[in-house]
DNA sequence: CTATTAATGTCTAGTATGAAGACAAAAACA
DNA sequence: TGTTTTTGTCTTCATACTAGACATTAATAG
């Protein structure tokens, strides 16, 4: 029976993932393969539940109808799970990219320690995969997004400041707790939430090449996207631009040094000066604790339109947008999309950060604004790391189901 | 005959060219090809002249002896042309890369214009083309090095500020003046060099697949390669590393902003600080006129041991130091390469450089210094032209000869 | 209501690529 | 000189992909 070369199986999957239903002659000429060669391909993804036919609307058209094709959205399921210091998110989501289930668990007390929180994050996916169970579906894979320093290849947390954790091997670590019963992957917050964007943009048909994902709790840091794919430096430090230093002798740094980004961009920053310029009178008792909890007030300020916040963020946003400029002068991307935390502060930070973006940058881009805010919210990153556990199967290193 | 898919010869020629010296079998191994495989394909191009066997010293194994291939060094030619404001060079190559030929010729004063500056830039290739013809050889390509904004996907200078030129279809410009003899690639210095520093790298056996080579002329830019490839930028943007801005409130930039890097480590800003810094007293009617006049009166001074013009050029590698961390923090390749200009100050420069570069970084490279001097000299970006002429072939869209 | 039309999906035959394995070639060593 | 060891070539074979013919399907025209 010929079914096509594992590569090219495999090419189909990547591209039906990436670039949303489409009918076969459609994916043939994405793919350069005639009718002939796409279709046992695709009937053979079918019988393997991997890809669906999906109803469709009668076109109007004359002519046979086409069948458009997608990712079947009914019999696996992926799982992202990020790790965060004050919370663990979990989110599962069918191949096709719709969330089944979001569980959101605040972090114990007990939980404070490396062994802890990696107890409290398993318990957490346990209770994701027993709804997956429940809904009959298969896992097939596991994608765990930690905001810090992290080695994709080995899997390990090198340096996550807000858990605590340094040199951890996580990857071996989840794929023990999940009894190997998927793969398992690992990668920071700002790339699975760029992989996500990307494919994002690119069902909705606008050609993709290279974006940049803006996101920031402990420090700033950007998933980077050149040439279509994920470029996580050579040693997993691109996108680290926390500490890039924008002032000669700027304010001090947790670094030890001076002027760093995250003095002024930061959100940890960001939350300390609204809080002080606050014109709000503060509630006794009440100082947020965590960057969730203190964007959460900031914004609520901001809302009630507390002029002193407004301000506070308007500058944070400036020097958001200069770093933004920094960005494009140097890999002048197709957009950089503000997003995590700073999605939930664009109302007030957009506007000024476009402002400096653009008069920071020599050649501003003429036909669309490049700094744009992320449509995806704050599940991104554990969307992303499903996404990515899903993309993984294309790689060619793991058997499909 | 089978002699291979067209995939698979240009994969064999890539491989070769930037690989060096290979047997059959190493050459299978590093495509995933079976040596029975590559051999058909090995000798097709063998009797195209495109590779040849290279004659090997006795290597005191047992067994029969491998037969090195290499690209042909003999049959054919590329050349590249680098357009400069004071000067134009033009590089011939063997495919192997060898230099058969270089001419260097000073801008004339009847070449000022756009137009003018382009008829000079023919007559100095149409010089190197005539002893192309004189050996024989028969040419493959040329590429066209201009420092400026490039678009390379069009062909055309999009702003040249040393030049005066704006919007120039300059390699439809050149390929008529070329007759359509041979195809002509255009893009930029920092482009072009950083293509020929990553074929020395692996040539020499250094699995590069991130780089970073930083030059400058009418300013800093960078050429960059992520995974292996040139990285350009969606619009050819990329790397335009001269106006970061890095200080808040800082010199006045011809740009108009202030506190570019330009004004701190571009290459006028360096020769202008050193001259003034000059503990040497100015023989009078001794300003240099051009960026590489400049810079060979500021090594000369520097190399007679003139403190005021080593201590300006450590303050401006300072700065680049800074520069090039920015360049880490963000796109963490395997090295940044100083190149152009900066290589040949780089005895008064490096060390500086690595240490500011050191110190603004937040996690430096333990093992190498990430932070180091090309191995090519001033011809690196139109020896990189020729390269790209060479490389060109293997990308599918021509035919091979 | 039926025939036409225009598009997709499927099937069959044919081409040829690339792998496996056997065999030949060529130098170093005993 | 025979053995060893590795490379290079040749033959055979499985199979992936294409071209083109044919079947399918719904909208439109008469």
């Amino acid at each position: 029976m010929p079914s096509g070369t594992d590569k090219t199986v495999l090419a189909v999957l990547y591209h039906l993932i990436h670039h949303g239903p489409l009918s076969r002659p459609e994916l043939g000429a994405g793919l350069g393969l005639s009718r002939a060669t796409a279709s046992p391909v695709v009937n053979d993804l079918m019988r393997r539940g991997l890809i669906a036919e999906i109803s469709t609307p009668p076109q109007g058209q004359r002519g046979r109808p086409v069948a458009l094709l997608d990712v079947d959205d009914e019999r696996y399921a992926v799982t992202g799970l990020e790790i965060g210091s004050d919370r663990v998110l979990a989110s599962v989501h069918s191949l096709r990219g719709r969330q089944l289930l979001r569980i959101e668990r605040a972090a114990r007390a007990d939980a404070l320690n490396p062994r802890g929180l990696m107890r409290h994050a398993a318990t957490v996916l346990y209770e994701a995969l027993d709804v997956v169970d429940q809904e009959g579906r298969e896992l097939l894979g596991v994608g765990v997004s930690v905001a810090g320093l992290v080695d994709a290849t080995s899997g390990t947390i090198k340096y996550a400041p807000t858990l605590g954790w340094r040199d951890v091997a996580l990857q071996a670590g989840v794929t023990e707790a999940l009894g190997g019963r998927a793969p398992v992957l690992l990668d920071n917050d700002a790339n699975f939430a760029a992989l996500a964007e990307l494919r994002r943009r690119r069902r909705d048909g606008q050609p993709t090449a290279s974006l940049v994902y803006l996101t920031g709790t402990y420090g700033i840091s950007a998933g980077i996207i050149t040439g279509g794919v994920l470029w996580r430096g050579e040693r997993g430090l691109a996108g680290e631009l926390g500490h890039l230093n924008v002032e000669a002798d700027g304010r001090k740094c947790v670094c030890g040094r001076r002027g760093c980004l995250d003095t002024r961009a930061g959100l940890s920053a960001i939350i300390a000066s609204c809080l002080e310029n606050a014109s709000t009178p503060r509630r006794a008792g009440r100082t947020p604790v965590g960057i969730s909890a203190g964007v959460d007030e900031v914004a609520s300020l901001a809302q009630s339109g507390d002029q002193g916040v407004i301000e506070a963020l308007a500058e944070a946003g400036a020097w958001l947008g200069r770093g933004a400029a920094l960005v494009c002068a140097m890999l002048d991307p197709r957009t950089v999309v503000l997003g995590g935390h700073y999605a939930r502060l664009a109302p007030w930070i957009l506007s000024p950060a476009r402002e400096s973006f653009r008069s920071a940058l020599l050649m501003p881009a003429p036909e669309h604004e490049q700094l744009e805010v992320s449509g995806l919210d704050a599940w991104a990153p554990a969307e992303g790391a499903a996404l990515a556990a899903l993309l993984a199967l294309t790689d060619g290193t793991r058997a499909l189901p």
